[in-house]
DNA sequence: ATTAAAATTGCAATAGTTTGCGTTTTTTAT
DNA sequence: ATAAAAAACGCAAACTATTGCAATTTTAAT
């Protein structure tokens, strides 16, 4: 992986989380914790970011009246997510994670498709709000600030009740070995949750985020019925997450 | 092989994987890493590419993504929610209904308060996830999607379990006679659970709310504490209120 | 076709970067 | 105060880039 890699990954991680720890960074990109420093100062004096005791936060302009999502690589994110629109139909019962992915499908949906959504991110909330034709619920509980989605057992208890047809879940990390990880506990937790109460599951992600991982393990690949990326579909990257019966879009 | 056609391959191999490494390239194309560097440097000057340490990254857009909200005569408004700082203390619990004129109280929560922060409107959430030292709860519910607010049996319910040291409730309108009225039913039954769960009752709205009815009856002025306006607390048009026991700030 | 100039290419030596490790220093929280 | 975690520092090994140069190929004009 390219340093220059590295420091566009620390800064997607940083638009979705608003921070980013060293030691996880290390962690997911397999790397020592001397180089995620050195990363993390260097972007530090580009004033991409500002480091700080542990990791290193974002600097964004403090939004006045407007509330403004960066979105990287955002085209790239449009072709994975219209690739996932297939899957919906009318009638469906959806639950949605946050992430900047799942905004972008949020903002794909078809005007005239008529589903419910059950959603515990702010922003997707936000976005859906503004479809005329979806039945939108919004699960509540503790906010996680940075990543602006409820977390804790208020969100897990509503989870535990429903019965959806299928769920868009966002990825942090994916590997062969350990499956779907996240950084936060909490949010691993919830989205257990979400895989629990869905009978298919889908995870949308871009292909730098395949072979990561983080400390907080979701679920295993044999859990996901279909992950999207940009890739083609014989990408030799994908093989062995086909090979383990996922299917690949 | 051409130049040209060398280049053309570089960009494809850019657009699909959003990276190049100098090596690879030289051992897939059967040139001297020395001429892929230089092929690279040559892109790179053309912007087509940015040439890092090791190879070459795409340029990555960041977009902007805003979900604007359009706040009618905001000074007016800074102006009266201004004065109900001073209600704010460390360690309450608040409970915030929606609304524009809460959504610039909200921003001007100063950055040192630290309170808990009850919400059900969207857009009060995403401002206050802005705020470090606010422990915010979202109050989950189908979504009213216009107003961006959650409403039904599940909001109410969970305004029921919790106690607040005060709420600020929003006003569509106000009078003498019916008190708080709202514009629809829904959410007249979900403020009436704020009240309910509130010790002190505080609204903030502007001077031409006053004297306005809509057909449902949220409370009489009898259960509010605190009304706050832009108008000075000796306008006449306040006398009334004031006679009726409400503290006009 | 021939030829001279210009561009391209690979090589080798040199220079510069990056990275992980051990050690020391600083910071944080108890 | 004290212990634990994080950061900084210096270093060596591995990797990547730059430079000048000679050999080769391409280009363009007679």
């Amino acid at each position: 992986m390219l340093k220059a890699e590295r420091h566009q990954y620390i800064m997607d991680k940083l638009l979705e989380e608003q921070k980013v720890v060293t030691s996880d960074l290390a962690l997911a990109l397999d790397l020592s914790e001397d180089t995620v420093r050195r990363d993390l100062n260097e972007l530090d004096s580009k004033k991409l970011l500002k480091k700080v005791y542990g990791g290193a936060i974002s600097i964004q302009e403090k939004t006045d009246n407007i509330f403004s999502i960066n979105i990287n690589a955002e085209e790239q994110k449009k072709k994975i997510v219209t690739k996932a629109l297939p899957l919906l139909h009318d009638g469906q019962v959806i639950i949605m994670s946050g992430g900047t992915t799942n905004l972008v499908f949020a903002r794909l949906i078809p005007e005239d498709l008529k589903v419910t959504i059950y959603t515990y991110s702010l922003p997707i909330a936000m976005q859906l709000s503004q479809h005329p034709n979806i039945d939108l619920i919004f699960i509540g509980g503790k906010m996680q600030k940075n990543a602006m989605v409820t977390i804790g057992m208020d969100v897990v208890q509503v989870l535990s009740k429903i019965k959806a047809d299928i769920c868009f879940i966002g990825a942090s990390s994916i590997n062969i070995n350990q499956g779907l990880t996240e950084i936060g506990y909490e949010v691993s937790i919830v989205k257990k949750a979400m895989i629990e109460a869905s009978d298919k599951v889908v995870s949308m992600f871009s292909s730098n985020k395949l072979n990561t991982r983080m400390p907080h393990v979701v679920c295993e690949l044999s859990q996901l019925d279909t992950i999207v990326t940009e890739l083609e579909t014989d990408d030799p990257r994908l093989e062995e997450y086909k090979k383990l019966g996922v299917n690949v879009v």
